[in-house]
DNA sequence: ACTTGACTTAGAGTCAACTCTAAAAATTAT
DNA sequence: ATAATTTTTAGAGTTGACTCTAAGTCAAGT
């Protein structure tokens, strides 16, 4: 199947101006134009840019993105120079969703504290609840700084 | 405890520029001057940096930090907004730990491809490893365009 | 007292990633 | 056939979050 770029717009989510940004940067290497010059993209495009999100999504610049891109282009002498480059990302991700999960920590317990406070009328009495105070002292606990 | 600047730069990882921009983007409205216009950080601004990255951290702009900051400054009558703003984080922070799994998955895949194509020398043999094939299908099978 | 380093301000500059504009050509709908 | 919509390009503009500069003040060490 082929699609205009308005169909991959409604089908991705991005704009037609992110999709034309993203070939400009030399992201979209496999998008073909038909004979009046309209960009066609294929599934194997969507797949492209299934990858471009994952990538992107998991905080990665759009320049690592194109090396990526660039080194599949350059054919199986740069295979693992991509298994490194998926192996680091993926021990980056890891350590974002360990981030992540002590964030949710933190705002689970604003949660308890605030519906305390709301239920209380006043955020000062939710505070000095003993079980939210322990709970404050071991997510907030930050350590000391030293002279 | 009191701390300059750039104490409070070492401790959080914050250049003393991104600092004063967070200041005087309305972020660190408790931050005390002494006589000489020096800032005077206590430990309960540190409270507020670590509540600053951990909103930053899970995708709230600055402008949505400096709200949160505007309806505390505003006392008890703001509780419930307050409230309803972490709930709505942490409905998203959910998401946003599902999605990063997800793609977990994805590079995962990527990486048993490219361990399969380095130990061949070639991607297109990798790809025809019939269990990879079933996981690509199950990780990357998109939705087809509708009409 | 002098030097070195940290602090102050207002404001300019940078960077990534879009986002939009204008004018023209192609495609689709009536 | 005509109108409306979509696509094309090059290039300019925007946004968010810093990041830096300059010119000056303050503080600590010798």
């Amino acid at each position: 199947m082929r699609y205009t770029i308005g169909k991959i717009s409604q089908k991705t989510g991005l704009t037609t101006h992110t999709l034309r940004y993203y070939e400009k940067e030399g992201l979209l290497p496999f998008v073909q134009k038909n004979s009046a010059g309209i960009r066609v993209f294929s599934e194997n495009d969507l797949g492209w840019l299934s990858m471009i999100e994952c990538l992107k999504a998991t905080g990665m610049p759009l320049k690592g993105i194109k090396q990526y891109i660039d080194w599949y282009q350059e054919g199986d002498t740069t295979l693992s120079k991509r298994l490194n480059m998926f192996q680091n990302q993926k021990i980056y991700l890891k350590q974002q969703i360990k981030e992540l999960q002590k964030h949710l920590e933190k705002i689970d317990y604003k949660i308890n504290l605030y519906q305390e406070a709301v239920k209380q009328g006043s955020l000062e009495k939710a505070e000095n609840n003993k079980e939210l105070q322990k709970e404050k002292h071991r997510l907030f606990n930050m350590k000391k700084i030293q002279k």
